[in-house]
DNA sequence: TGCGGTACTTAGAACGAGGTAT
DNA sequence: ATACCTCGTTCTAAGTACCGCA
């Protein structure tokens, strides 16, 4: 356990404080189990106790002694699994050593297996020590660069734009951004106010002069036989034969494998997303105030390479140069390039099954699961703060209190007019929140209605402690609807505040932790033992969709939703008739085994038995599934389980409950979690 | 203490491959 | 064979967090 806070720290600033910690604690550790009495506390916990001067207890008694002793065990093994999964550093001892402590972690060795930890542990420590000082995140990169967006093809002649009625041929440049324009014809985007006049302002630009003295009026411009020609287009691709669309396939498949992966310390590692951004207009989400600006070509002279001194640099296509090459071991991104909509900074950068990737994914939930040791105590705290004298204060902790009851995002200020106007928790303002002392026969009712990111609606009525409402009333006097509710806080400030709390403390930490225990205790309320598979899949979703409604992650209902669901419906009533002749087919056989009594009637009668069970079966399934599919109309499963449920609460209930990892995460996801997977047994608790 | 800049995670929608029903 | 549907994949916008500077 020691090891994982130490190799996770990359807070280097306190080195020398872990180091210290760590050896006290090793020293510690190894002299009690010496004596096999063991009072196993963990580490981490203790290293954070010094500093948050907590009082509370560990917990640990006498009883569970043993239970302790038995989990540090499995905690350094399992730890050992993802390090093992994480330090394939070349053909390293390590893996050979970690077999071989395996093999060793058994009664009756202890004193080699002591040895062998301690080879292990200084093994990682150098390891760690080599990568990870000052921020260090790798030694060697080597990439092939972006692919750049193929270069724009002119229409053919016969498709005519037409400018008040009349055909117009328009300089290529021109041309291009009216394509961009024709492709979205469908979309009620282009109906908008706003993404026309950024639309016009934008292509006027790439006009010829004399292309600008004729089209002055986006309404005179005429884009549906462009637009017919793309969905042409489309439909030719789709209706393309086998060998066509197989030697597309192919093509892409050998961009992938020459520039879909990198070197990074000696490992291959496949890239996110390797192809730059074509240009296009911008969509932003939700009512954006540059939706419809073109979205410029990023051309080789725009790319900022990084990759290590002794890599072989990437290539500039020909005749062309790089903006900029650096070797900056510092981050994790091979390209960037700066975006011409909000001037912000776009990075290539590695997939998440990547080891980058997956340590700080991991990091992440060790962070959320020191979190878990400390809550209360921190729960306490801000309840205090609630009386507090300072308004500073109050505000701090009823913010938190959101962030924490409601797992409410931290919300940055914005820049006004540059973005959609949404907010989250610090950056509330009055007239997202209306404060009912009394509403459907509960007390201090507070409804919040706010567009949260990417527009998305939240809408929510919660039942406030009367202090919490109290408080609001206090912020509240006084202020116009579009002040701030929080005129005291922001999220600087309270992230400066958390990380006295707890070292790594942020306000995302709230949502991750509260999002993963509430997989795993609704997990353990939800699942039967006696359920079969795919009802304990339901239960799964269940669990998952309860995160999901905790987080607010909604979809907007697919499309074809009614549709495909009167199809099931239809389905599961077929299998109901289906079912019904089968059980009439069973009562008749039984009855002519009845008359009969030889073995052919008798056999007949369980041919028909299993029939109808399995019948039964199906139509289970399809009935489970329907649920399912209901329940889910509105949320987005995916986000949370991506983002924000510990793998391992998932890979210990598979294996609690027999159920395949398959069943709950595809290929991807199982390569992003590989590190989980290799780790986590059935009693693994988050 | 605010601000601009940077790096990285989190987000829903669009797209498209491939399986299933007809 | 074709239409349709589902699910996984891709895309890129929109967040969080933190740093250095004045």
């Amino acid at each position: 356990m020691f090891l994982s806070c130490f190799l996770l720290s990359d807070s280097h600033k306190h080195k020398d404080k872990y180091k210290e910690h760590k050896h006290k604690d090793y020293k510690r550790d190894k002299e009690k189990s010496k004596h096999g009495n063991s009072d196993y506390k963990d580490p981490s916990d203790k290293k954070y106790k010094d500093k948050e001067k907590m009082k509370h207890k560990d917990g640990s008694t006498e009883k569970n002694k043993d239970k302790h002793k038995e989990k540090r065990k499995e905690d350094k093994v399992s730890q050992a699994g993802a390090i093992r999964h994480f330090c394939i550093l070349g053909k390293m001892q390590l893996d050979i050593w970690f077999q071989q402590l395996c093999f060793l972690e058994k009664p009756g060795d202890e004193g080699v297996s002591e040895c062998f930890s301690l080879l292990f542990i200084f093994t990682l420590l150098e390891w760690e020590e080599e990568r990870y000082t000052d921020g260090v995140k790798w030694k060697f990169l080597e990439h092939k660069g972006p692919v750049f967006a193929p270069p724009y093809e002119p229409l053919p002649s016969r498709v005519k734009f037409y400018y008040d009625g009349k055909p117009m041929r328009l300089s290529p440049e021109a041309e291009e951004v009216a394509t961009f324009f024709a492709k979205m014809l469908d979309h009620e985007y282009t109906t908008k106010d706003i993404f026309r006049k950024n639309f016009f302002k934008d292509w006027r630009k790439e006009m010829t002069a004399e292309e600008k003295a004729t089209i002055t009026d986006l309404k005179k411009c005429n884009f549906t036989e462009m637009s017919e020609y793309f969905k042409a287009q489309s439909e030719a691709r789709k209706a393309m034969s086998k060998e066509e669309k197989q030697k597309i396939k192919e093509e892409n498949e050998r961009l992938l494998q020459k520039y879909g992966y990198c070197i990074m310390d000696n490992h291959k590692e496949r890239i996110a997303n390797f192809r730059i951004e074509p240009p296009g207009l911008f969509r932003g989400r939700g009512d954006h105030p540059k939706m419809g600006m073109l979205k410029r070509r990023i051309r080789p002279e725009d790319i900022i390479i990084n990759c290590s001194k002794d890599s072989k640099c990437p290539e500039p296509p020909p005749g062309t140069k790089w903006k900029e090459v650096r070797h900056d071991n510092k981050v994790t991104w091979l390209v960037s390039w700066t975006e011409n909509i909000q001037g912000s900074i776009k990075y290539i950068m590695l997939n998440p099954s990547s080891r980058i990737k997956g340590e700080k994914d991991w990091q992440k939930y060790e962070t959320a699961r020191r979190l878990k040791k400390c809550v209360d105590r921190i729960r306490a705290q801000y309840r205090e703060d609630w009386k507090s004298k300072e308004m500073r204060v109050r505000q701090r902790a009823v913010a938190l209190y959101f962030i924490d009851k409601l797992a409410l995002r931290a919300g940055n200020e914005k820049e006004e007019g540059e973005t959609a106007d949404t907010v989250g928790c610090c950056s509330l303002r009055v007239e997202h929140i209306n404060l009912y002392p009394e509403n459907e026969g509960q007390e201090y009712v507070v409804e919040f209605d706010f567009l949260g990111k990417d527009s998305i609606r939240y809408y929510n009525k919660v039942p406030v402690e009367k202090r919490v409402f109290k408080n609001l009333q206090l912020f509240m006097e006084n202020k116009e609807p579009d002040d701030d509710l929080f005129d005291r806080l922001n999220t600087s400030i309270l992230n400066k505040h958390l990380q006295e709390l707890m070292d790594g403390l942020t306000a995302k930490v709230f949502r991750t932790y509260n999002a993963s225990i509430t997989l795993q205790q609704q997990l353990k309320e939800l699942t039967t033992a006696d359920e079969n598979i795919p009802a304990k899949i339901l239960s799964y979703n269940r669990a998952n969709r309860a995160v999901a409604i905790l987080c607010n992650h909604q979809r907007a209902p697919p499309k074809t939703f009614e549709k495909s669901m009167q199809n099931l419906q239809a389905k599961i009533d077929a299998k109901k008739d289906q079912l019904s002749d089968a059980k009439r087919e069973l009562k008749s056989a039984k009855a002519d085994a009845k008359v009969r009594k030889d073995e052919k009637t008798k056999k007949a009668v369980e041919n028909k038995r299993k029939a109808v069970q399995r019948i039964e079966e199906q139509l289970m399934k399809l009935e489970v599934q329907a649920t399912d599919r209901e329940e889910n109309k509105q949320i987005a499963l995916g986000t949370s389980k991506l983002n924000y449920l510990d793998p391992r609460i998932s890979v210990a209930w598979c294996k609690k409950w027999g159920i395949p990892v398959e069943k709950i995460y595809n290929k991807t996801q199982r390569e992003k979690f590989a590190w989980a997977i290799d780790m986590a047994d059935e009693d693994y608790e988050f």
